[in-house]
Formats: structure tokens, sequence, C-alpha cells
RNA sequence: GGCCAGGUAGCUCAGUCGGUAGAGCAGGGGACUGAAAAUCCCCGUGUCGGUGGUUCGAUUCCGCCCCUGGCCA
């Protein structure tokens, strides 16, 4: 099969079981975790984010993980550039990277790339929102369909979120979005094998997704939040305050929810997020999808072996 | 036991001056290029508690019954 090296990519919706699975893999193949998670960047968020626990990340080495503060804002453009150096050492070292994680668009900007535009500017940004908050987002809208026709047919009135991003490369480069992400993918050199982990039934899901929850409570989780909200560089509105559990107890510590209802309001979240974890997982191709609840650990590791060997 | 208020979508409720009903939330599907655990888009038939009656026609009006609150005994 070549010298092309393998690379695994273990992806499933939230609570599907992938830390537990990528350990008995990563140490029936002597590989290193390489985690492919968006809150799992961040420092002192580590019960309502489940990261894996110390005894853990001591028995077989994990990446990416605890890369930053929460008060700083990691991006899918950081996570590339991180992950390729990450995997490159590891595959001149003639380890196996296991890539492990649930945020598709890092996969995606991983596998495909990314345009190579401006990056994110916190000014330009503070600033349009500023006029967002006078105009509204819509007026905001209507000045992208001047200079990105192409880019405001795409992206929705109501999503402030693409509006902002899309005039802030505009007033950054002077070039429209929609002609910077014109390009073709750059997939990387290595072969990828990729597993999908998921329960069967959907009520499965929800019913680990609730238990977690609880869980974490159990854990720990309010005090940990209240620790965050202790300070004072963090604040609601930051990505990482904004992640399924912690925006919830964070307004319940607030005052502004009940008990129950943050942790109604978080089980919620967490749902609907698995649920847009598996509209990406549709449609990943040649992926081999595996049943949370058997995975077939022996057989899995038989396979790989034969494809890194391959 | 009596009186009052309710029983309508999985939940909370609106509504139909009689022509078989619609919001929010939940749920489902989809989108996704430096915030992505984010940000958005689309999707609403359910014995309108049961049963008789009036009516061309009842979820709507009337009787009785059941259930849930509250008040009075």
């Amino acid at each position: 099969m070549g010298g092309v090296p393998p690379v695994v990519m273990l992806m499933g919706p939230t609570a599907s079981g992938k830390t537990a699975l990528a350990l008995r893999l990563a140490q029936a193949l002597d590989a290193e975790i390489v985690s492919v998670d968006s809150a799992l960047v961040y420092r002192r968020m580590d019960i309502g984010t489940a990261k894996p626990t110390r005894a853990e990340r001591e028995s077989v080495p994990h990446h990416l993980i605890d890369i930053c503060e929460p008060h700083e804002v990691y991006s899918a453009a950081r996570f590339r550039d991180d992950a390729l150096a990450c995997i490159e050492t590891l595959l001149v070292s003639g380890r196996l990277p296991l890539l492990v994680g649930g945020t598709m668009l890092y996969y995606r900007a991983l596998t495909e790339g990314l345009a190579p535009m401006p990056g994110a500017d916190a000014r330009l940004r503070e600033a349009l929102s500023a006029r967002a908050q006078r105009d509204g987002w819509a007026a905001l809208h209507g000045e992208l369909a001047r200079v990105d026709p192409r880019a405001a047919q795409r992206i929705h009135p109501h999503d402030p979120q693409r509006i902002q991003r899309a005039l802030e490369v505009w007033h950054l480069s002077g070039r429209p979005i929609s002609e910077w992400q014109q390009r073709a993918p750059t997939p990387p050199p290595w072969r990828t094998y990729k597993l999908i982990v998921a329960p069967a039934e959907r009520e499965q899901l929800h019913q680990r997704i609730a238990a977690r929850f609880d869980a974490m409570l159990e854990q720990g989780l309010v005090a940990e939040v209240a620790r965050l909200r202790a300070d004072p560089r963090l604040g609601p509105e930051l990505p990482s305050m904004r992640a399924v559990g912690y925006r919830q107890v964070w307004r319940y510590l607030a005052g502004e929810w009940s008990f129950e209802a943050m942790r109604e309001r978080a089980v919620v979240s967490s749902r609907q997020l698995a649920k847009r974890q598996l509209t990406w997982l549709r449609r990943v191709r040649d992926a081999e999808w595996i049943d949370a609840d058997y995975p077939p650990v022996e057989g899995l590791i038989e396979r790989l072996r034969g494809s890194a060997a391959g």
C-alpha cells in the first residue's frame, strides 16, 4: 500500500463513549491521542468538558488538551496548525496519531484546509457589533449584499456570526469572503482511517447525555464554574464560557435560573449539540460506523494493525 | 359532600360568538471556512377528558360522569 503513514480519526457525538474507546485502542496500538475538541483546549475546564482524567492522560499521551486559557479565543485555524504540527511529530517518530473528538469543523479544517484569508480581529468585531446594536444585523447584511452578493445570498440575514465574519474579511483584505472561499480542498499527505462511534438508538444517546450531566454535577461542576466566574477576565460571552454546561451553570450562579431549570437547559443543549454533530457525521464518507453500546474492540484493533502495517 | 376554576400537540398554554385548531418550548431534518460545545434555516392532525343531548354540523352550547387544583364543609 505504499509508504503513506496512516492516521486514525475517531469521531462521534457527545457522550457516545469516544474517550473510553480511544484509550483502549491507543493502548493496544501504541498510539498517542490528538484531541479534536474545541472545549478540551481550555485549562481549568475539566468536569464540564468530560476531559480525560489525569490517570488516563498518564496511561496514554494526549495532545491539544489544556493548551490555552479560557479568556483566550481558540479557533479552527489555530487547531489546524497545532494538529498538523502535532501529527507530523508523531509520524516522524513512528507513533500512530489517534485523532479523537467531536468538533467536526476542526476535522474539516484539518482534512480540507482553510482558505488563506485574514484571521479574526477583535477590534473590528467590536466595531461591527456596535453598529449591529445600533442599526440591526439586517443593515449589515444589506451592506454585505453590496460588497459580496454571493456571500450575502448564502448567509441568512439572521445569522449575525457569519455576517460579521464576512464583513470582517472584506474590511481586512478588501476582497469578498466568497472569493477567498473558492479554492480546492488541500488534503494532508497521510492516509486516514475514519471511525464513527454512536449509539444505534437516539434515545440511548439522550439517556447517556442526561446521566452524564448529572454525574458532572455530582463531581462538582457548579464549583468549577464558580471558580471560573471569579476570574475577572472571564465573561458569559466568551467562546469558552458558551460551552454546553458552562453557559447554563453560569446563569444559574447569576441567579437567572433555578437549579432544576439549569439542569434541564444543559441537558437539552447537549442533546441539540449531539444532533448537530450527527448531521455532520452522516456526511462523512468512507467511515466505519461503530455501535457505541457494543464496540468491536478486538476486531478494530486487528483491522487497524493491518492498516498501519499496510 | 357543596361551590369555583381548569382538563386542547411530549410539556406550558392560546383559540374556535358552532363549520374538526395554533404559539413557545421539547423533538426531527438541514446548513456550516479563524467563536463551531458556536451561529442559523426548515418541519405542527392532535379521539380539543368521557358520554348523552340540541343542531345539517359540537372541541365550542346544555346535561351527566371522570380527573386535577383551590375554597367551604
